[in-house]
Parts: C-alpha cells; sequence; structure tokens
DNA sequence: GCAGACTCTTGATCTATATCAAGTTTTTAC
DNA sequence: GTAAAAACTTGATATAGATCAAGAGTCTGC
C-alpha cells in the first residue's frame, strides 16, 4: 500500500527519485483491523501518520462517559494527534479504525529530519497544515452558526461518500448532536 | 510601536542583527481607531499581520444577519483571513477593531519571500500555525462537549484578561450562546 | 444459521437555551 | 454636561434538540 503515499507525494510535490527513496527508507507500514486503536488516551502520540487505506476516528470520552468525535480521516489524509506530539504530553483522544485500515508512519523524529533535508517535502507540510486549519475554522464557523440540520447538509456536501461509510451514531457525535436528532432530520430531509 | 514585534521575535527565534533588520525594511505600520476595518467581507486579504496593540475581532454575518464571532486577537498574536489569503477568494469575514490599535503588516509577498530567506523565520510561522491549530481543535471540542456555563468557564480561565476588555455580546457569540444567556451565566457564577 | 449485540427509528416528554420585551446602566458624541 | 445610542440585566414564554423508552433492522462471532 506505500503506493498510494507515493502517488499522494508525486501529487502534491516535486521530488527526485533519490529523495523519494530516502522518505521511503523511513516509512513504517501498518496495519489495523478494525476497532483496533492506532493510539489511546494517555498515551503519547510521537508519529506523523498518513492512511493509505481506510477510516479512522479521533473521539474523546468526557467526565459523563459520553464520547465526543472529533474528526475522521480516511485514505489520503493524515491523522493523530498534534498536542500530544507537539509538547510530548498524554493524549486526551482515542483514535481507532472505523474499517480495516492501513497507514504510513514516520517517527516525528526522522519525519523532521525529513522537512529540514527535503524543503519541496517541508512546504508540503505545511501547505497541508495551512488547510487542515482552514478546515477547523470553517467547522468552527459551522458549529457556531448553523442548525442542525444545516450542519448534516453541510457535512454530505462536504464530505460525500462519508455518510455511507460511517456508523450515523459517530456521524452525529461529530456534528454535536445525538443519534436521534440525525435519525429524525435524515427522515424530513429524505422526502424533500 | 514596531519594538513590540522586535521583542517577539527575539522571544521566539534567533536572528542576526542584518536579519532582523532586513524584515523590518518590509514591514509596513498601520492604525486602526476603534470599530475600524482591517478587512470587509468580500475583500481579498492579502497579509500577514501581526497586532502591537489593541485587540481586534474576526466575525461573519449569516443570512439572518446574525453576526457570529470566529476570533478575537490582541497585542502578539496574529490576524486574518488565511482562507481569503490562501486561495485569494473573497473573504467572508470581518475583522474590524475594538479597541484602537497597532498593526505591523508585511504583504504575502514579501512575508512569503522572507520564509524562505530565512529558516528561523520560517520555522516560527510554522510553529504558530501548529499552535493556531490545536487551539482550534481545542475550540472545537469545547463546542461539541461543553454546556454554556463550561464554555464561559473556560474562556474566562484560558483567556484571562479578554472579559475585562471585550464586550460581552460580542464573547457571547463567539462562545455560540445569546448575550442573554451569557448574562445569566455570570450572575450565577459571581454568586458562588 | 442463530443468538446476542449493536444500530437505527419512532414516539412521548423534558430541558437548556433562545426569543421577546422592558427597564437600567454605561458609553459616545457633540 | 447632556442627549442619544449601546450594552447589560431581568422576567416571561417558546422551542430546538436532548433524554428516555421500546421496537425493528443489521451485523458479528461461533
Amino acid at each position: 500500500m506505500y503506493e498510494v503515499f507515493q502517488k499522494y507525494l508525486e501529487d502534491k510535490t516535486t521530488l527526485t527519485q533519490s529523495e523519494s527513496d530516502y522518505i521511503q527508507s523511513f516509512a513504517i507500514i501498518k496495519k489495523l483491523r478494525k476497532r483496533q486503536y492506532l493510539l489511546q488516551e494517555g498515551d503519547i502520540w510521537k508519529y506523523d501518520a498518513f492512511i493509505t487505506k481506510g477510516c479512522l476516528r479521533t473521539y474523546s470520552v468526557d467526565e459523563k462517559g459520553s464520547e465526543h468525535v472529533n474528526s475522521f480521516s480516511i485514505e489520503n489524509w493524515w491523522t493523530g494527534d498534534r498536542e500530544s506530539l507537539m509538547f510530548q504530553q498524554p493524549s486526551r483522544f482515542n483514535i481507532d479504525a472505523i474499517e480495516d485500515s492501513e497507514l504510513v508512519l514516520f517517527t516525528h523524529e526522522n519525519f523532521e529530519m525529513l522537512c529540514n533535508e527535503i524543503p519541496a517535502f517541508n512546504n508540503m507540510v505545511n501547505a497541508i497544515l495551512q488547510k487542515s486549519f482552514i478546515a477547523a475554522q470553517n467547522r468552527i464557523q459551522a458549529s457556531l452558526s448553523f442548525t442542525a440540520e444545516e450542519k448534516y447538509l453541510n457535512f454530505i456536501a462536504k464530505y460525500p461518500g462519508f455518510a455511507s461509510r460511517i456508523p450515523q451514531t459517530m456521524i452525529a457525535s461529530y456534528l454535536g448532536m445525538t443519534p436521534e436528532t440525525l435519525s429524525r432530520i435524515r427522515k424530513q430531509t429524505a422526502k424533500k
């Protein structure tokens, strides 16, 4: 499955053959079964992780025991906990696989070294971060100004295909509503 | 007021005198009166902006005409619209001054050039972006899992000093609640 | 292929927060 | 310094969405 990542790199940046090979030499392939954890609350996250296949979710559990889905990540996206990584502190999140998945991991040490040695790689990484930040801003925006129905419609417009892969309960949690509410919204919008 | 930015740079990174001077040579000083816009909806944002004095707010207006405060930024922080900047598209946001303010602006062209020419500067900029992303994630987290009261308490704990500078109406909007609700929460929590 | 466990749906009821309205206090502008 | 405009408070009422509960579908493991 490393080809998926290689293709992604070709798409997003321009590397010489030797740079590309060099990057590959640090890659760690990781397979996850459905339900398997990539990261558990309390662990310190130490990688940069790219998904070549499957679908993962990042969520936290509050004091009342309710789960809150922070994000979904599918093939050709990155995942992990930047806060835990940056400050080397125990994570407040869990990341697990919604489907059988495959990832390409780099230890953060190696990843930073690659960023320093290969400017094109560094630029790509920064561009991704910028886009992630913009996406986060837009999500905040949506959570402040949208009704439950608008949130759902915005979600399926923005991430078509997700709705069919991910259980509704998790989507509801991601959107900040109960599964019952989402079920009713889906019923209503189906009518129209 | 440029000294404030200079001090910030010294704090966050290590530059030679000539690098520091070089950066300064591209700086544009901008003063804003209270209520004055830095950016209006529909404009294309073209700068990287650092606040040396004062307080600004970024907000959007929805179809019903309600304002939604996206963020506050004070001295020693950055502001702007990354989405408009990155894609050179009309902004959905307004940014205006809550207090008389002063900023250091760089055109994005110059800013990128500085990033390319001065690695230490580039690293600093990336670190800021990382932290901004982490803050955005935490805010999403809060908006999903906190009650109105918890959101307010979290806000004043995280940004002490903001509450006294910023009108409650705007804080309420930032937290995703009505001014009336915030007023009642403040009354309750004052009692305790 | 079946039992148990999830997941989704639907209905009844409840509740946190919104909305509307009016009064009070603070700020702004001349 | 004063009048008008904003900002904040408080009360009464409304409502979107939560919670509780029970039944119907679907998946999963042996």
